[in-house]
RNA sequence: GGGGGCGUAGCUCAGUUGGUUAGAGCGCCGGCCUGUCACGCCGGAGGUCGCGGGUUCGAGUCCCGUCGCUCCCGCCA
């Protein structure tokens, strides 16, 4: 294979010499990585994929290499010839890899010249992520970036060796297809053939992993993209990667332990610790209650406790009003630091920024006593009852929230992970993964008040059909440092209670068949019981990179408003394909004139 | 759709209560330099202070609008 690695300028990587390639003729290739001229010695220090090689430039042994490496600067493309040779004790380099060598050059070539680049390419330091992405190929250059895609083809690699040997096979399925039903707005893209017809890109390949299923395929999966037009943050993109896996005849343990069997390769492979699976379970109910969400970061504590009880009487407007509504009283133990008002007020505000009315703080003083703006308001029993749900001490703050169930727990989930973030509580290296159990099958649209599948509609209800609202699903979310990275479930295979789960969701008989009856249909040519998972490959490998953002782990990601600026995607057509597939372009609003004020 | 932060040299940033000539480090260009590795030393170039308007004797600084980037809410697994 090694032939195969060579090509015609390069016979090995740089990177990979050694002591033991001293004395040897060779050359190697890549990029200027930095130069070091004294005028008599110069030294560059040569880049490619593999790493750094010092080159030094000799001017009585090479004179014309010599007077050649004056001229080259940063980033040119270049191919040297020479010896490798050792370095002397004392110029050993222990930072460098290939410290203890250097090449020296006989010839050199230069094969491109590289303009002076935009931001500096020896050093990942923070560049402005507008001109990182306008110049992407060079910003592909820095260590950052080149360590992340290496380490990004090392994890889906893992995974399909993994996958492989567990005989799952990988399948391919349709980026022209029907709109699946993840909830999330479609990408669409008009139909030429069918003029006025759209094709949808898919939010994943749900439908047809499940057709795979009851086609025979038994072990299935793909690393397929999906789209999903929707507002992007660090953690989103509009179009992103999945793992997405189907097995039959399993059960939900089944699909955990190859889950956990392929992301604890996963993890050894990208050197980042985790405990051997099988990993914690929780339910969805004990993770809202402790953790005010569905995807906890157990890495810290800090968590919630109901401190309702203590005040069911209180004549505090503020917590008899959420409770009396059917709401609840919650808080979190801050414990005893130094806090600043300015940080209790930006966790006031943090609170509101997710629906709560407002936050309200107190220091446990001596005996009941509270340092609180509403110390007054309550009862002795009543904030002792409090201090000791909160299992407080002197001097420990408490913070609580009143409101419906939803809003206290986003509100004190936020404040959770904020003083973590202010506090410093998250420990360095350490990596919690667990998984997240029995979802409700239903919840209540906020907007209109009707049912819909928390997950998807084709997930199996486990409980009593005629009780939508008592109802969980089979279905199961893994969380890896408070961050969801895949989920999934036992599938419906029964065509009966696929209808009646539509049925319940209010989708009629033609709808349902309009939408899915291609899925109906097959259920119903015999289909065996089934069930999957998808796993966000962004996230899992921004969190083995160490980076907060994906778009630090892609190639060639979107901005957050789902531009792409070094394309400047996406851009107007020409009119004549417009007409080709039926459609008209509505013009859009101009843009304030520069001199119209 | 909404809220916060940011926008000054190629890059990263400083710029005081509004004050006359807008700075630093790195990079870049030129010169010197034979063991450097963030090489060093000397010299130099480089600015529509995002854009438009306003207040003012005077605006990088204050006000309004706008564009872009980013984080978050909504939305979305």
């Amino acid at each position: 294979m090694s032939a195969l690695k060579a090509n015609r300028f390069r016979s090995v990587w740089a990177g990979e010499l050694t002591e033991a390639d001293a004395g040897r003729e060779t050359r190697v290739s890549g990029w200027v990585h930095r130069r070091r001229d004294h005028g008599g010695l110069v030294f560059i220090d040569l880049r490619d994929r593999s790493g750094l090689l010092q080159l030094v430039f000799h001017p009585e042994e090479a004179p014309d290499a010599h007077s050649a490496a004056h001229s080259l600067r940063s980033e040119d493309v270049i191919t040297v010839s020479g010896k490798v040779v050792l370095r002397d004790q004392a110029q050993v380099n222990p930072e460098m890899g290939t410290g203890s060598i250097e090449l020296s050059v006989a010839s050199v070539e230069r094969l491109a010249a590289a303009e002076t680049p935009p931001f500096p390419v020896d050093e990942d330091g923070p560049v402005d992520e507008l001109v990182r992405l306008r110049n992407r190929a060079v910003d592909l250059r820095r260590s950052g970036m080149s360590s992340a895609l290496q380490l990004r083809h090392r994890v889906t690699r893992t995974i399909r060796n993994t996958l492989d040997e567990l005989g799952f096979t990988d399948v391919e399925t349709p980026v022209l297809t029907r709109s699946t039903p993840e909830g999330a707005r479609d990408f669409l893209v008009p139909s030429r053939t069918s003029p006025g017809d759209f094709f949808a890109l898919p939010q994943s390949p749900q439908l047809f992993k499940q057709l795979l299923m009851i086609g025979g395929i038994e072990r299935y999966f793909q690393i397929a993209r999906c789209f999903r037009d929707e507002d992007l943050r660090a953690d989103r993109q509009p179009e992103f990667t999945q793992l997405d896996l189907e097995m039959s005849f399993v059960e939900e343990e089944d699909v955990i332990e190859v889950t956990e069997t392929v992301l604890a390769a996963v993890f050894r492979e990208a050197g980042i610790e985790v405990a051997a699976p099988p990993w914690p379970r929780i339910t969805h109910e004990e993770s809202l209650n402790r953790f005010g969400n569905d995807r906890p970061d157990t890495r810290f504590g800090l968590e919630l406790r109901n401190v309702g009880e203590a005040l069911a009487s209180t004549e505090f407007k503020v917590f008899a009003g959420a409770l009396s509504s059917g709401g609840v009283v919650w808080g979190i133990n801050a414990g005893s630091a130094e806090v600043p008002r300015s940080e209790l007020d930006a966790l006031t505000e943090t609170a509101k920024r997710h629906g709560a009315g407002g936050l309200v703080w107190a220091f446990v003083e001596e005996g009941a006593g509270w340092r609180s703006p509403v110390g007054k308001f309550l009862t002795d029993e009543e904030r002792s009852g409090v201090i000791a749900a909160l299992d407080a001490g002197e001097g420990d703050l408490m913070l609580i929230v009143a409101d419906q169930r939803p809003v206290a727990a986003a509100a004190l989930s936020a404040i959770r992970l904020e003083l973590a973030e202010r506090r410093g509580l998250v420990p360095e290296g350490e990596h919690h993964a667990l998984w997240v159990t029995e979802f409700p099958m239903f919840e209540r649209d906020s907007a209109d008040g009707r049912w819909t599948a928390l997950h998807h509609p084709f997930t199996a209800p486990s409980g009593d059909m005629s009780k939508p609202e008592s109802l969980r699903s089979r279905a199961y979310d893994i969380v890896l440092d408070g961050v969801e990275i895949g989920g999934g479930s036992i599938r419906i295979h029964d065509p009966a209670i696929q209808s009646a789960v539509f049925e319940a969701i209010g989708m009629g008989r033609e709808e349902a068949d309009e939408r899915f009856g291609f899925l109906l249909r097959a259920l119903d040519q015999g289909a065996p019981p089934h069930g999957g998972i998808a796993l966000g490959i962004d996230r899992l490998v921004a969190i083995c990179a160490g980076r907060d953002s994906i778009r630090d782990v892609i190639a060639f990601p979107k901005s957050a408003s789902s531009q792409d600026p070094l394309t400047g995607a996406p851009g107007a057509v020409d009119p004549e394909q417009l007409r080709e597939v039926g459609l008209i372009a509505v013009p859009k609003p101009q843009p304030t004139k520069p001199d119209g004020g």
